[in-house]
DNA sequence: CCAAGATATGAACGATCCTTCAGTTTCGGA
DNA sequence: TCCGAAACTGAAGGATCGTTCATATCTTGG
């Protein structure tokens, strides 16, 4: 796919005034509107600077170019999911099998939920650019926090660890995501909230007591 | 999101000679090569045709325009997918649970698999126009075929059949396709292969279980 | 209060891109 | 063999979009 040189997806300059900094902020803010509004075939340099309300030339003084500022959102987003799983690894960490598989369930239900407006707009940049990269670092990243919360995990004996905590960072990130692309229903997010905790548990728990027979 | 009227997506007209099938198809699989190589950001009407070997005006006898081919692409696939998918359902119906996640889970892998390029070109086709209603029915179309096995699997007592029948849909849809849409790894496909099936397993034992007591 | 840097403006340019259509080629039945 | 229909061609029109830059406005340290 697309391949833009990563160096080049950079923003332009840092924002060194109060004023400027708020325009950057309106300016993500319009994005995700226009994003989530038209669709990112619709997603004009002008469209996202009016909804802002400053000029296309302004977008231009911190963004290199359109990808540049889609490439912010998206690394944000990422960043922001990111330290939130890291935090309840931390807070999980030492915790029985069900402990962790209910606490990363619901941890990951409510990252996604925090702004579930951002999360839908942003599932569909991956056209614009190739994020098969990000998306892979994204999922090991999380298979190998996994895979330390099961390693220390009390009675837990995988026979083959990377590959349980690898399927169920993909259980994690595909039901949440599948369900978001969806047309959003409410009644569809309380059942997830109540089923997956539920699955990944059921999930640990079969494949622990398969390894210690 | 956009939402093009449904009755102008539909294709303008149906070969009658064998050399205008032959024209479609070439340019099906054209379209599949430039989703794949440059992505839908550079999907043009003339680098389909001209992969395609075929004159630009020549797509246009046949698609009223480009979403209208992008959308019969997507139709197609989901058509293949579904029939697949309604085949493992009746082989499936009275079998017990065990026999039935691990069946649901293999015949979508080999579905999802079987042309696994098309797939993924596929997922990055959702930008162009809005298809969760799409996404929406297809996810309730999987529910209730995994809810009407479910009702007739010998042994089974769930107290909420439609969530747990909309829980492993969530599941399956999702894994998948968060590993297909991560750079292409052979290693994450068998461990996909191998986990999956047992994952749904176990999900619809705990939750029978959970309601026997 | 003033200069100098930071920030904002928006018309204009060039590059694509989608779509059309008048004309040409090929096919298949009579 | 011949003719009408089907299929194909590709240059050109019309519209949109990304990006630039000369100019204007604002902010702040001195």
């Amino acid at each position: 796919m697309n391949r833009p040189a990563p160096s080049l997806l950079k923003p332009r300059k840092a924002p060194q005034q109060a004023r400027s900094a708020a325009t950057i902020e309106a300016i993500h803010i319009a994005t995700i509107q226009v994003l989530l509004a038209d669709g990112v075939g619709r997603l004009t340099t002008t469209r996202v600077a009016e909804r802002a309300g400053v000029s296309v030339g302004t977008m231009y003084q911190y963004y290199p170019h359109k990808q540049a500022l889609l490439f912010a959102l998206v690394e944000r987003q990422f960043d922001l999911i990111e330290s939130a799983m890291q935090a309840a690894a931390e807070r999980l960490m030492g915790c029985d099998l069900q402990t962790i598989a209910e606490g990363l369930a619901t941890a990951w239900l409510d990252a996604k939920m925090a702004d579930r407006v951002a999360s839908r707009a942003i599932y569909g940049i991956a056209a614009e650019f190739d994020l098969s990269e990000l998306m892979s670092r994204a999922l090991s990243c999380m298979a190998e926090m996994i895979e330390a919360l099961l390693a220390n995990a009390p009675g837990a004996r995988f026979a083959d660890r990377a590959s349980v905590a690898f399927m169920l960072a993909a259980l994690l990130g595909g039901s949440v995501r599948v369900v978001m692309e969806a047309e959003a229903s409410e009644d569809n997010f309380t059942r997830l909230r109540r089923e997956l905790p539920q699955a990944c548990h059921a999930y640990l728990a079969a494949a622990n007591q398969r390894a210690a027979a």
